[in-house]
DNA sequence: AAGTGGTCTAGACCACATC
DNA sequence: ATGTGGTCTAGACCACTTG
């Protein structure tokens, strides 16, 4: 008995997650780029020669895991990465209504120190490239924060004019340099202000403050962004459920 | 009741949510107390008039919403409640292996100020308990906490000596007040310490301070403990994944 | 050995989106 | 009308736990 094109079952492992798990691979080796859509379920499981239920319990996992998403009617796509996920979501500011404008501050290609080249899994010492970035709501400057990039992968974010980057920096990074961010981590501390940030966020040095440092990674599961977002203590809040 | 087929769907709900729903309003209702065993799927299923992958269906959603657990070979059980979701892992104080203390500096029946109040549902100024509650690392203090708890549910705790509490408050509710939570809230934000929490805390007054805001449900989705957690801001860290 | 939940099958039919 | 995912059925067999 052999099946048309069987998915080998580690020992232990359940056929659905072995499924999954190869659907995964390919995803991630690029063969539906984010945003395409897979075949359909009928389809994918008489490739693998399993039944349809099977299938689905492999979609299902993919979907919890953030791999894919399901439309009723319309079919399976691969996540096209997130978008709108900002530290902004961390601080009240009192002007909810107000769109969130972005200024580049400044823009240099400079050796990583030894934090953020941990954090990128790359060398300390490598030539990488660092924002400073300023977040204003109603015209008022509120976020302060420190970004650094990878160099081969960013290179094109290198030259030509920040200004017309917009205000938003993944759909920026997945359409200039193709890297669709697909999970992030946001380490939450607490710091004082001094120097450069205090002086542009118009607050005394001193001045207590939250601090955000995030881990961005890509499909593959590289670190491919290392960002630390400095604002007002005061108007820091965040909300967890505990189940 | 013993019609075979016991639940009504209403429109443009499927058959598996119904009994979700169904079996979530027994379970709030008491019918299976926390910890106990429900029947058997197979049983669920036959009584309902229902396939047994549609009672599956509906078990797994009540898993994923934390109302039951499913142990492979035993059975089906009632979540029996929150046992260790301190505030504490909010911080890093340096000491991770030591056990953490607690010490009951006071404990009052006070009018509820308006904004525990507002948190527990009930009318400002009903009479409540109030708890001050220290917690210890290594015997150096570390977090103040005043806890709000609405009085006729906890009035056992009115009464008896607090230093035979233990340190965990959950489970002394569960045994003592028969008070089960199933799902908490925690606000979190920054501010500076004063009068008794700095005292308490061997901290000068206006020293930063990160605060939790705990608002606790029990399986009913009533609020039955509002606590507010004072800690040094600079032992603060906190970790969110976004996808 | 008996009872439980976990996996898998091979269908049928429904609801939604698109052409 | 066609193709997609969503629901539901009625089984079979496997893996785990307990007496």
């Amino acid at each position: 008995m052999s099946r048309p094109h069987g998915v080998q079952a580690e020992p232990g492992q359940s056929r659905y997650a072995a499924l999954a798990a190869a659907l995964r691979t390919r995803i991630v080796a690029g063969d539906w780029p984010p945003g395409t859509a897979l075949p359909a379920e009928q389809q994918l499981a008489a490739e693998q020669g399993v039944a349809l239920g099977t299938m689905r319990r492999a979609l299902e996992l993919l979907t919890g895991q953030g791999f894919i998403e399901r439309v009723h009617g319309r079919g399976t796509f691969v996540k096209p990465g997130l978008s709108g996920a900002s530290p902004l979501r961390f601080f009240r500011f009192g002007d909810g209504a107000a769109a969130p404008a972005s200024r580049i501050l400044a823009r240099d290609t400079l050796p990583v120190p030894a934090g953020a080249a941990q954090q990128l899994g790359i060398a300390p010492g490598t030539p990488a490239l660092r924002l400073h970035r300023l977040r204003l709501l109603a015209q008022q400057p509120r976020l302060f924060e420190e970004i650094w990039l990878p160099l081969p992968l960013f290179s094109t974010l290198a030259s030509g004019d920040p200004a017309d980057w917009g205000d938003l920096l993944y759909p920026l990074f997945a359409s200039r340099c193709g890297v669709h961010v697909h999970r992030a981590q946001d380490v939450i501390g607490f710091c004082t202000l001094d120097g450069a940030p205090a002086q542009a966020l118009a607050l005394p040095p001193g001045h207590p403050c939250a601090r955000v440092q995030r881990q961005a990674f890509d499909l593959a599961g590289r670190c491919i962004e290392a960002r630390t977002t400095l604002g007002d203590a005061h108007a820091f809040h965040y909300t967890v459920s505990i189940t």
